[in-house]
DNA sequence: GTCTATACCCTGATAGAC
DNA sequence: GTCTATCAGGGTATAGAC
């Protein structure tokens, strides 16, 4: 039952989502949002009642959901190493669903956390609990390898959203033929990490049972 | 020889390079930068054209420096996952060097390249290229697996950057009484991911010759 | 709820004396 | 090379009519 009421902050969130993953919370321009969002300027501060305010309200929406998807795969079933290839399957989904995550994500990192409130940063830290809990029942019976969760937890997720958020440097080195990337799919990549992955954390490397 | 007419152009770039690093292009103030600098604001403007100009010497002489690091271990001799865990640690102490550095590169990323003119660009390419020589070599004498090399790349060189970005939200989780994460060194966490690295790429993992 | 017009501040950049 | 003073433009935010 769609609320009409609501279509209009939800554009508004999108444009910013957008705007703020282009050029930052600094760089963002209200107005832009607004012409993107098709509002009025003065409506989205009715909405949203500063730019602060809309950011931070962008924010504790995409990293609690992105938290709920990894949540769901650590008190699920399976095998510790297939719980970790849905970690990476399920977070380059998360993205593909969320174009404007990656950026928001490494200028969030690079800002020291400066945006999140403390009910935003619970739900970024519920990211790395959910995923030590799957490394600590994978040490626990033997499938994984005991290791730092730390450099495990970075080892996985960085280079997902290094990779898919440098997707616009990547385009530019080829159309000036500075280097040739060959041909790599988001699904290639994915898969190809959770091999380097399993082989990396896995106590038993040839113990493979990928759907 | 110190040449006094260089030293403040330095002092300038090194305020330049602490102020883009935690406000990013957009969010940076001049005036921050001259006062960090200790020298007049119009003195900035005499050396530097403009914000922009100063941002792009910068970068070009970071990302300059920093693929004359990994081209000289390419070029250098060595076994190639042994040249890996060289651009491991190397990386890191670059890093150690210029602190500012995973700042900047995670917005530039995240700007899709937008301050990235030809020249440093170029220089930013040198280095997935160095590396890529380092994986054909060892592919060809059997030391490493045969993997796509833009996966290779990104699952080496993002944990680094992103794990040493993310200090500073570490430190305001652990403050926060967030989560407990337990202490890990940057030398720890080196070590470990050279390890993970090695078992993820290498053909012989058990072939350890680490100094 | 929606829009126009505008206040007001901040900041990059410069003019011009020394 | 160095400094003070200042301008011009752009940006967030709001007042107030409808």
């Amino acid at each position: 039952m769609a609320r009409p009421a609501r279509v209009t902050p939800d554009r508004i969130l999108a444009a910013a989502a957008f705007e703020f993953a282009a050029h930052g919370f600094a760089g963002a321009r209200v107005d832009r949002i607004a012409r993107r969002a098709r509002v009025n300027k003065a409506m989205l501060y009715y909405y949203f009642r500063s730019k602060q305010a809309l950011y931070h309200t962008l924010l504790r929406a995409v990293f609690t959901r992105a938290a709920e998807r990894i949540e769901a795969i650590a008190s699920g079933g399976g095998a510790a190493p297939d719980k970790i290839d849905r970690v990476v399957s399920t977070f380059a989904e998360f993205i593909r669903d969320h174009e404007f995550f990656p950026a928001i994500m490494l200028r969030e990192v690079a800002e020291g956390g400066a945006h999140l409130d403390r009910q935003t940063l619970r739900a970024l830290v519920s990211v790395p609990r959910a995923f030590f809990a799957i490394l600590q029942e994978g040490a626990a019976d033997g499938a994984l390898r005991p290791v730092n969760p730390l450099v495990a937890y970075f080892a996985v997720l960085a280079p997902i959203v290094f990779y898919l958020a440098a997707g616009p440097i990547r385009r530019e080195v080829t159309a000036r033929r500075l280097m040739n990337l060959g041909a790599l799919s988001a699904d290639d990549f994915v898969r190809q990490l959770q091999d380097a992955v399993r082989r990396a954390f896995a106590q038993d490397v040839s113990a493979r049972t990928r759907p």
